[in-house]
DNA sequence: TGTACATCAGTGAACGCGCGTTCACTGATGTAC
DNA sequence: TGTACATCAGTGAACGCGCGTTCACTGATGTAC
């Protein structure tokens, strides 16, 4: 209960002490285990400490509970693959560092999915209302969406000349739809069984694919 | 009301005349309106008109009734493949008439996804209980299941000289993760609202992509 | 060919569960005078 | 500085819903004598 001094706008704590974020991370741990279906409004509720209603102070309903989840899991994953692309070295040639960092967006897409299943099937459930009360976002530090990632990789690949230009428009949905397709058959799929080596090995061979195959 | 003659082994006609099967078609009537979630026991009896406890006599539980209905919708899948396979001509070089069987496969695969999109999702849920009570199979008129199919066109392939040996092994999952991210993509996904004309063009750039990079 | 009987597919009623959501409320906080 | 008041975050109880599943049953069918 330290409560020092609070800005008007952010009053740091109240009688729960923002229970609106509270409800967030509940939601986000939910999702984390079991997927979407698995966000459940009362639960959150319940593993926060207060009475289900309450939760209609911060959220209109079950749904935007869910896409604020949503938002989270696909920051989440953008995180992840920004993670993935600063841990690249800064050289060689243009061509090799541009599909190097192609490489480096697939890997951390992958890698995120395998780590985090629940919130990677959050981060893609359809909602159910398709209404675009409370849109989801879901940046990364650099402000880009997982998508914008892949996109800005393509732009550096076509600028360095390793992607002929005119194979460059939509390239980001076949690049995503191969590695969206194996991250969902590692999760959901036959390949649910494969170590944490075979996954990697299976992933890299993906990507020799794709670059290949762009 | 027509029994002329009923073998012992297979009796065509009881009560209701074969409940079992028509709750089966009641459970993928469901299925193909909204996926595995509304494969729900009680309304597939109700549309049968049958009390809900009377499909107890026929199927152990919710799930077995699930497990029943992702068979059927893995066949479908696979007998809409075969359908692409058997519209091949049978002329050209080995090589070429390899490769068009593949894209076969994969065309089939994806214009499934975009007719039966709530087929589909049923057949690649995952069973919520792993027990594998009642085991999903899902073959085709040919005796093959989408998996098999794949793996036979890949075959042909590489007997064909138009794949690589050393990159033949588990060819068929990088190849099923292109065609089944796109498949998803297409329907959950971003790509949701593509008209046919646009996923079709998309769906053959991708086979383009796989079979460049394989 | 006729009758008694066993089988078992389908019935009717009920259970417990957990959900999302709404209602009228309470009581600590911040604010106006 | 002190007091009355308005605000509004969280409460307690309840609703209606639909689900999967179980119970003891009924009554048409096929079969044995």
């Amino acid at each position: 209960m330290t409560e020092t001094a609070s800005d008007p706008p952010k009053r740091s704590t109240y009688r729960h002490g923002n229970l609106q974020h509270a409800l967030l991370l509940a939601g986000i741990e939910l999702a984390r285990g079991g997927g979407p279906d698995a966000v459940v409004l009362r639960e959150a509720t319940r593993r926060v400490g207060v009475s289900p209603n309450a939760a209609y102070r911060h959220f209109a309903d079950r749904n935007a509970l869910l896409n604020a989840v949503r938002s989270n899991a696909l920051s989440a994953l953008a995180v992840a693959i920004e993670a993935e692309l600063t841990a690249l070295p800064h050289e060689g040639a243009p061509g090799d560092a541009a599909r190097a960092r192609l490489r480096a967006v697939g890997t951390g897409y992958l890698r995120f999915a395998r780590a985090e299943p629940g919130l990677f099937r959050t981060a893609f459930s359809v909602p159910d209302a398709l209404k675009g009360a409370g849109s989801v976002t879901g940046a990364g530090t650099s402000g880009l969406t997982p998508f914008q990632l892949l996109g800005a990789a393509l732009d550096e690949l076509a600028e360095a000349g390793a992607l002929p230009r005119e194979r460059r428009a939509d390239a980001e949905y076949l690049a995503w739809s191969a590695v969206h397709g194996l991250a969902m058959l590692l999760i959901d799929g036959p390949m649910r069984g494969l170590d944490r080596i075979q996954t990697e090995d299976l992933g890299q061979r993906l990507l020799d694919m794709v670059e290949r195959g762009l």
